[in-house]
DNA sequence: GCTTGACGACTACAGCTGTAATCGATAGCA
DNA sequence: TGCTATCGATTACAGCTGTAGTCGTCAAGC
């Protein structure tokens, strides 16, 4: 049963994921870019942990809190939702679609070739 | 402005971008899986129609109903979006992680290898 | 010791989403 | 011509999401 995670909850999850364990005040320092009131952070913590997506242990009279999901997990999750949703289940037209958007530079295919490659040996 | 369409609204459009122009009776009944009553397939139309991803035409007292965009276009934004959120922008990475979580048949990577071999060329 | 500031818990509220019900007009049948 | 089934328009309501505000407590400085 994989978690929803919205946007701005992931917002969260990503600083956590780079560097854990914080407290609500650090995390809420690095969403600088995002500018939200500390009570907006906060919130967005207790809806993570309520998820279960985020631990927390006590240190003193505050929490820090860190990842009960690795983001590894959390985005295979979400691809697999979108290739369900778009592609019928399917991975292949998903990359066939990457490469007509224009997608991928020449550098990206020459690494997909190399991926590939090593992929069917 | 890519408009977002949620995921209940997306089965509606579905029908639709399959075949058009159809009745709210029509796109009700081949959504017949979701078992949905007619008031709520209603409601999605309006929304869609509101979000401007639907036209109708009056047909007598009733509308008929078509896409005002194509799947193509909004399965490119949807995409761009999982690209941007979790793969900082680039699509060579969402492809390396499709091949390692094993999303890719040994049927898939043959495709691909053509693929490839053609966008090189 | 008393005050103030930090912290977590609880509450708020509007917009979106899923899932309908109700209302008013009308078209077709009896 | 009057009743009923149908259609679109409007309204409902709970849960999620974005974005906070309020409250009670406790710790640390004065």
């Amino acid at each position: 049963m994989p978690e929803r995670i919205s946007e701005a909850e992931l917002a969260v999850m990503e600083v956590l994921w780079a560097d854990a364990p914080l407290t609500a005040a650090d995390v809420a320092a690095r969403l600088g870019a995002r500018d939200w009131s500390d009570r907006t952070v906060k919130t967005m913590l207790g809806r993570l942990l309520a998820k279960g997506v985020l631990r927390h242990d006590e240190d003193g009279r505050r929490y820090l809190y860190r990842p009960a999901v690795e983001r590894a997990t959390y985005v295979a999750g979400d691809v697999r939702r979108l290739v369900d949703r778009l592609f019928g289940g399917r991975a292949a037209p998903l990359v066939a679609h990457l490469a007509e958007a224009n997608g991928l530079s020449d550098a990206d295919l020459a690494e997909l070739e190399a991926l590939v490659k090593e992929l069917r040996a």
